[in-house]
DNA sequence: AAAATTTATGCAAACGTTTGCATTTATGGT
DNA sequence: ACCATAAATGCAAACGTTTGCATAAATTTT
């Protein structure tokens, strides 16, 4: 539109008359140049729609202001892509770091390179790393962790770790779901999910000591493990009833993708829910109040643990120490659990 | 780990003892290095760890291998970001990009600055745009093609535009959900969504297309107008039954979202599907088929059209011209429609 | 009114690559 | 053996910022 050949701050500068140096201080609202001067210089800029070389900055700072946001998918059926949940993290991290000053560079566990930090951080293109899910295996994040580069990680809090993890209080939750099922007068719970997962692991933790301490069974039959998609926990569930029978009536599902794949195995037998089965998710996804019954679940908070992620790496990047930290879930009752 | 103050190609030259130009030269395996050298000096890069400063490479050659992508989000209510198929549209995206070398930067439209060009592409940010919906307003589209920047955008193809827009078939797709319900038995069918959103009012006409084709009623009060969210969805199959009763048995849903909460307002009230009503949505996300009743719908194939945006988008790059493109639609029948 | 201080601006080097051109080394032709 | 050509490597400039230090201009102090 105004110029065509790329303007730079040299062009501006020769422009206003002035050095590149006042022109890049003017710009960055550096008070050692005269204000006057200032928004002189900036309303210039705007008016011939400058916009600063990020690159040479970059270089020239060894910043980027660029986030590594890397979605550690757990095997390559890109199913845990297509988890709500993930997403919505995913979008409101996008908007915390925005908030900040910084981008976010998508990236997931699948194509990345091996060497993230290497990939990510010595080359420049982002300044510090956040992992969404722990996954079954925690090899590639302990790696990053050991190089120093700053790194959070989303999962469980608890696990004992060398790097900054921000999560929920899965096990709380995992004992709030179950307990809520007690309360409705559930004898038989089965935990449906996969307790290999750390964050399932700690929720399954939740659930056998709720089952303890309101002394029911805790049979070792009752634990269905299963692939956390709702495909796999529809299959699962389906099984189960031919083989055994409906012996079971309450569902902990480890997430409320795994809740919507059991409810539809239900419902095709013409299972009443929470009639003869009541059935919990975990997440608060969208969609959970939507469904048929609207379903009971724990629910994350993923916009403040967005927050405390990126509050979380900005203190690294200001060199102190990240800490793990506990984010609030929150029991919501709808229809699909009996409450006595 | 291996070594601490950030290895150079300067550094790597002389531990090899040849020229900075000759690394350079040799790690992006450039014939003008003879092959022995060439791999010997990737074998050291390999062991030092070394990696490439991008910022100084993208300063250097003006060129950034970065793609933004924006998810063009339709109001401030962060409604769409739960929207799970715009999402899946990004994960396929990034798949292909980084298959072709190129890195995903995230952005939306709510935060993303005023100029996309400027913010984007003079600011050596990244080298191409991709918009992911039209939304209502075109208005900062048009300015970036405006531009002559290189874009891509998803939307319907149909629209007459100065830029390249990839997209389905959405009047084929809406007039072959009618179509599926006529064919059903359905004679009252109602179109739900939001027909101002190009995408959506291009289904619209294949819907009244389809009912003129088969000279059913194409009544102005069968198209319901809501948001492009459950719950605006539910709230508006609720209100309507009980302004009007049930004046309709078939429902053609502008996007599975939106049918999932029709269907909730329809369980809720004990009306069968597809007994009474049948309904058929669009997109085909993955829930679809784990509703119950499962969900016929027109499946929009995201990962061809992620594929189609950037080969689009690197078209642009080697100078030429990008064109529209439309994906095939799929109709896939469930058990919310009837067969007849 | 000159000296000392404060405030505002400019100079020039540096960030780490890539690449046109010059130079050296190897290959081949007579 | 010598020259012409081809192959391999090196030199040095450039990409567009930022910033420590030096300088110039304005202000205050004596």
């Amino acid at each position: 539109m105004t110029n065509d050949n790329k303007l730079t701050l040299a062009g501006l500068a020769k422009l206003a008359g002035v050095s590149t140096s006042t022109v890049s201080r003017a710009l960055n609202d550096n008070p050692l140049i005269k204000k006057e001067t200032r928004e002189k210089l900036q309303a210039l800029a705007k008016e011939h729609n400058f916009s600063l070389n990020r690159a040479a900055s970059r270089l020239r700072t060894q910043k980027t202001n660029v986030v590594a946001v890397i979605l550690n998918l757990t095997d390559s059926t890109d199913q845990s892509i297509n988890d709500p949940f993930l997403l919505k993290v995913v979008g409101d991290l996008n908007q915390s770091l925005n908030k900040n000053g910084y981008e976010l560079l998508l990236s997931n566990s699948l194509m990345a390179n091996e060497d993230w930090t290497n990939y990510f951080i010595n080359s420049s293109r982002a300044d510090g790393i956040i992992v969404i899910g722990q996954g079954k295996s925690t090899e590639k994040i302990e790696q990053v962790a050991s190089t120093g580069a700053p790194l959070v990680v989303w999962g469980d809090p608890k696990v004992h770790a060398n790097y900054a993890v921000v999560g929920s209080n899965n096990e709380l939750g995992g004992y709030l779901a179950t307990e809520h099922l007690i309360k409705g007068g559930c004898k038989q719970i089965v935990f449906l999910g996969d307790p290999e997962h750390a964050e399932m692991s700690e929720r399954h933790k939740g659930y056998t000591k709720a089952l303890q301490d309101y002394s029911l069974t805790s049979n070792d039959m009752l634990t269905l493990s299963c692939d956390i998609t709702s495909k796999a926990a529809y299959e699962k569930i389906a099984d189960t009833i031919l083989a055994k029978g409906l012996h079971f009536d309450g569902i902990v599902a480890t997430s409320d993708m795994v809740a919507i794949g059991a409810m539809k195995a239900l419902k095709e037998r013409y299972i009443s829910i929470p009639g003869d089965v009541s059935i919990i998710g975990f997440d608060d996804i969208a969609m959970a109040e939507l469904l048929h019954p609207a379903l009971s679940t724990v629910k994350q908070d993923t916009k403040k643990a967005a927050q405390v992620m990126v509050e979380q790496l900005l203190n690294q990047f200001q060199g102190k120490a990240a800490n793990s930290e506990v984010i609030d879930i929150e029991l919501i009752a709808r229809k699909s659990t009996r409450s006595l």
